[in-house]
DNA sequence: TTGAAAGCGCTAACAA
DNA sequence: TTGTTAGCGCTTTCAA
């Protein structure tokens, strides 16, 4: 990495020199200013492509302080974004939208101890115009980092404090969660359910996972907790999950899983175990991801979120300005197909 | 993200007159130099704290030439990334070797025609000390942005050129794909198998697929057409391509398939047919990646590849310095478990 | 051990 | 329409 080639780099001097003109003449063809003859514009954009010059980002960035770069902060211990469609989905939205503002959208992962200060670092360079942040501990130097520094900061998902409470001053985009565990559950009920398990996320450290868990007790406040199992929002961990239940109440008919993934793991563990979906056992999941819900024997009846749409609100969100940040709770609906 | 308080952000010129010494003596103790009183550098320290200063990093990056970044480059037009643990893996591995470095590793993705120009840009802006690319398409505009930047470059995979030669004069770090193939069908081979199909990725975009696949015509070269399928890498892919052999070839009693998440999608699709592994059909996988090669029913014979070292490798390629770009073939070997 | 001064490559007033 | 000039915030000689 030393070998960089810098001293060989043209600058706007060697371009304005080469072309005749002014450096501030060159600044204005890059950066596409109107009023300069067309001839001379011509002129110096063929100069430009000789020589292969491209600006100085940092020197750009030092007098107009802007990056055109927001980073995608990931805080996952595991592999999860890895395996779950949902995070992919998300982040197409947020580059897409980030795209038709010119940015670039940078992901940063968040796995180890030491790489919290490094990224604080980063964001705190000034490398980035803001930052979408997912899944932040609570109480972490990040939060810190951001609020001093002013960072137009986004997060997906209502964000956790250690004391149960919303960050102040960030904007954030959420599924309702609540009520999209509510419609869930409602409707296994309606379809004349009477032991209706759950298979949860990690309540304990995922906001969403906890409402979710939360809707299915507003709609089934009786429910014995041998029914309610802790999973982790993988498919390796439904799975787990489900064969637990199946341990302890082989009688369920039902059973709404916190995220598709979870409930494609459950549909494996049913059909190993004989039971017909939906006959004997009707499951619902959570997101509606196509590649998930669309795939599965049968096709899963979920809880839709327009995870992409998500994306893109989060990122037009940071370019709001300095408007007061406005949070947005997007809607479910529930998608009926076979599995419930 | 207009409402960025620039000016409120303390300077460098701030901390030094706040602490009564000169920006140099500053700048010394942000960097860590030795020859600086002891109390002078716990005076500023304090000051620093204080202040919540943080050093712009455009400014230092003018004059250091250093961002102390390094980009990841995924060039994947669909969202395979996001389902094989193989990338994760990968990133993990880039990420704390470039982390022993001091180096923040983000991660760029391109899966739209425009997104090409911008990540050009971006790389080419100097955001970045180097960049690590993986499945680049041939011939596209990073190829030459990056040999004409002189931007330290290293390849995950053999880059593919329009004519089929190697790009010259950059690293790249690959596993032996063609000689783990030969082992896997070498393998079956030996247990007596007689009618070995093998799934592959897609060989037409991808080198390792090409790779894996000429591997097992080495062994089988007289294999009929029919006992070959393409898939893409994916799981679905795999359970339809597993499908389609069963449906053409009933008899056949082995498959090899071209990595362990299409492993997996081909055990589903054994399964439901009814189809006992080892006994009726052998199953052989590619990769080796703990969280399916381990979990599957039954554990999966698979070809290991150290794929975290290879991250680690990459990155350490990048940091490796002036010598001739030096190019990395990870050896394979097989790992028996009970699938074969 | 410290400070003064120059300059990294660019943009943005301001003049012309 | 174009050029001149003054920085942006930092590191880095060079002197002291």
């Amino acid at each position: 990495m030393t070998r960089r080639p810098h001293g060989q780099r043209p600058t706007i001097e060697d371009v304005a020199r080469r072309s005749g003109v002014s450096r501030s003449t060159v600044s204005r063809v890059i950066n596409g200013e109107p009023k300069v003859r067309a001839e001379v514009v011509e002129q110096v954009r063929q100069v430009i492509a000789e020589l292969g010059y491209v600006p100085n980002q940092a020197a750009r960035q030092l007098v107009t302080h802007r990056t055109n770069a927001v980073a995608v902060v990931a805080d996952q211990p595991d592999n999860r974004l890895f395996l779950d469609p949902y995070f992919d989905c998300l982040l197409r939205g947020i580059r897409r939208e980030l795209a038709c503002h010119g940015a670039q959208a940078v992901l940063l992962f968040i796995d180890e101890p030491d790489d919290h200060a490094r990224v604080a670092d980063y964001l705190g360079g000034g490398h980035v115009d803001g930052a979408i942040l997912f899944s932040l501990h609570p109480g972490g130097r990040l939060h810190d980092m951001i609020a001093r520094l002013g960072l137009p900061a986004v997060f997906g998902g209502r964000p956790l404090l250690r004391d149960g409470d919303t960050v102040r001053g960030h904007a954030y985009v959420d599924g309702d969660n609540r009520g999209g565990a509510r419609q869930a559950v409602h409707h296994l009920v309606s379809l004349g359910r009477e032991h209706i398990a759950t298979i949860t996320g990690p309540y304990d450290q995922e906001q969403s996972a906890a409402e979710r868990l939360a809707g299915y007790r507003d709609v089934l406040p009786d429910a014995p907790p041998a029914l309610v199992e802790r999973a982790d929002y993988t498919r390796q961990g439904a799975v787990a999950a489900m064969t637990a239940l199946l341990d302890r109440r082989p009688g369920l008919d039902a059973v709404f899983a916190a995220s598709d993934l979870m409930a494609s793991g459950a549909l494996e563990v049913l059909h190993a175990r004989g039971r017909r979906v939906p006959e004997d056992v009707a499951v619902v999941g959570f997101d509606d991801l196509a590649e998930i819900a669309e795939a599965t024997d049968p096709p899963l009846t979920t809880v839709h979120q327009d995870v992409g749409e998500m994306g893109r609100l989060m990122a037009r969100l940071l370019f709001e300005g300095p408007a007061e940040p406005s949070s947005v709770v997007v809607p479910t609906r529930l998608v009926l197909r076979d599995s419930a």
